[in-house]
DNA sequence: TGCAAATACTTTGCATGCAAATTAAAATGT
DNA sequence: ACATTTTAATTTGCATGCAAAGTATTTGCA
């Protein structure tokens, strides 16, 4: 047998393996600018977009794992960016909420995209689209439970 | 401003991240029946396509971290896949040798991509080629250093 | 020849990602 | 109402990814 589906090469898998840690790595010094790390980031975007949600929330629209949450969330709180309260109606529950300088991190962070962006010199914008429209198949492929395993 | 640069579904890097750990965590159902890690498979992937090699070789082909590779390396020593041998010609260097059963765990590993891509329901093989293409584009782009950076 | 600079790894400290176990509280069924 | 089940978070243990510091060798060069 040849075994080339081995291959490093013809792996789907590798090729997201590395260019997911290589644009996480791109995004370090900017990032660091703003003293955030990139899930950091992703929770600061989360809440920018809507603040005041629920962990549970948060989990969904990020995809950061729930254990990691909770410790990202300590660390955000502790530099002042937001606050976790607790819901009066359903006391299982916490309420996230940014604080002023937390919302005010915003317009600091506007230029990062822009500053991602331009080290793309060979995918211009069709391409980008492209690649999210392909990877957005891939993770709905991967997290949709098939018939038989909801069975269980 | 409505900083819609800043959206979660605008960027492509959240998509990446969810890919990659999407698929992943697909990987781990049947790794874990190999007893191995991803990165630890991938490790092995390198060397079922070239024996014998340094740990700096190791490093190019499979782009894991330095750092990570001496913990990966010492923990797939202990299972007994591998050997690492020093490089008499040049006592910096270390070669990783396969043990027989490292080998032989290739046969049990061969069906393993064919398992993972028949979760793509909605990616067909053009798809998949086009995708890899792509991110390979992002990855060249991102590892390349500028002018400007080399200048340093 | 001898010493500074470059290499090849290893080690350390921090921040996740993930599975599994745990805790607290709300929802359900009888 | 009460016990069982489900839901929301937290905690714990293990395995990286990464930057930075440290160690051992080898190269390069004056």
């Amino acid at each position: 047998m040849s075994f080339e589906q081995l291959k490093l090469k013809n792996q789907l898998c590798h090729r997201l393996y590395m260019a997911s840690n290589s644009i996480a790595r791109a995004y370090r010094e900017p990032l660091a600018a703003l003293n955030l790390t990139y899930p950091q980031y992703v929770v600061m975007m989360a809440l920018w977009e809507q603040d005041e949600v629920t962990i549970a929330q948060l989990i969904d629209k990020t995809a950061i794992d729930g254990g990691a949450m909770t410790q990202i969330l300590k660390k955000m709180t502790e530099k002042s960016l937001l606050a976790v309260i607790k819901d009066e109606h359903d006391k299982r529950k916490r309420l996230i909420q940014l604080t002023q300088s937390g919302q005010a991190l915003k317009n600091e962070a506007a230029d990062i995209p822009k500053n991602i962006l331009c080290k793309f010199e060979s995918v211009d914008p069709t391409q980008a689209k492209q690649l999210m429209q392909l990877l957005d198949l891939v993770v709905n492929d991967l997290n949709t439970k098939s018939d038989d395993e909801l069975a269980n």
